[in-house]
DNA sequence: GTCTATAATCAGATAGAC
DNA sequence: GTCTATCTGATTATAGAC
């Protein structure tokens, strides 16, 4: 999607900024002032790479998006179901936890009403979606799994991984912790693939630590 | 929390237009004078009512929070667990439906950090979860359900129950619906109720439609 | 390509009539 | 209490030197 080559050093610096000011403070709150500020250049060198304050959200937007679904991406009904879905969500929230302020600023597009996805949505991910149940649909016709909604299935992988990015403020003021650390991040990726393997009826394999 | 008594008319539909316009568009997004043309007041008479737009936002958070919690806040160790817990999930859906744009104001406020509400998230809502995630804990000491997190299992459930309301312009435009209706609630509510139930090891009982 | 200084716009807040 | 008109500050975007 993002024609990811050639690009400058500072075009990346100042993209990198920006995901992180975006998610912050959501695309009106975010000043370019302070983008500049964090990328460490002067404002107009922003307005010199990137046409205008909009322009620059897409790119960070297209950026995100180009490895949103990698997960999940090659799974086939060849494949174990328990096996596969583990894989999914354990990658998943291992996104969050690399990258939270992508899954931020994707979570406060969508909020405001995707106004800048809905090209994407429709065109992109409903088919993407529409591909990965489709998978699922064929594992539950072959006997390899109980009947169950795969959209709602996709959904509610989603919701409980993600939640981790875009909550986390909330997650961690509630446990007391300063921060979300591998072992949190270990126990919540087990926990949310051990609730969902075996709301589907999947039999659950106990990882080697 | 908030004095809910004595509000003038006026008061109450300039937080109802407020709401919705900061859920649409985030704080800073949102403008004086949409949310008076969304009233259909002039815009001075906020200012009147409300010192600025800041303490308006204040007002809008305090209304959300006092009805937020209302679902499980009555839950004790003497309940069923599979009963409390759909009860608990199906309250949480509907009140997606119901008020999404509450939902949603909440979610970015979360995601951009909580810049108005970590005192809120650390006296109130964190002994609130503790308190909940005892039950939870008296269940599994008497036998009633199977050995879970409590406060992962909480997380989990809001974050798949409110999903429908945050992500709902995601959730439409993939199953290519023009909108969220009652049957699509009932599904939603049933199927994350499944899945976190038999998840917990607890049986679950099929209610009459 | 990079930067400083400035123009043009936009939005929150208020003054003051009714 | 309610409204119109206006002020003031902040912020995006650009002009033009280096």
């Amino acid at each position: 999607m993002a024609n990811g080559y050639n690009r400058t050093a500072q075009k990346q610096q100042i993209l990198a900024a920006a995901k992180e000011e975006y998610a912050l403070h959501g695309y009106s709150g975010t000043r370019m002032q302070a983008i500049a500020d964090r990328a460490g250049l002067p404002k107009a060198n922003i307005h010199y790479h990137f046409k205008n304050k909009q322009r620059l959200y897409l790119a960070v937007l297209d950026q995100i998006i180009d490895t949103w679904n990698q997960p999940f991406e090659n799974v086939s009904a060849d494949d174990d179901p328990a096996e596969a879905l583990d894989n999914f969500i354990r990658t998943k929230v291992q996104q969050s936890y690399d990258d939270p302020a992508a899954s931020k600023l994707f979570a406060s597009e969508i909020i405001q009403g995707a106004p800048h996805l809905q090209g994407y949505l429709r065109s992109q991910m409903r088919p993407w979606v529409k591909a990965r149940a489709g998978v699922i649909q064929n594992w539950i016709k072959a006997g390899k799994m109980q009947d169950t909604d795969p959209y709602q299935l996709i959904f509610m992988i989603w919701a409980s991984t993600q939640h981790y990015a875009d909550f986390q403020t909330q997650v961690l003021a509630i446990l007391n912790k300063a921060e979300f650390d591998a072992d949190l991040l270990h126990e919540t990726a087990s926990f949310i693939s051990n609730i969902i393997l075996k709301g589907c009826g999947l039999s659950v394999k106990e990882k080697a630590p």
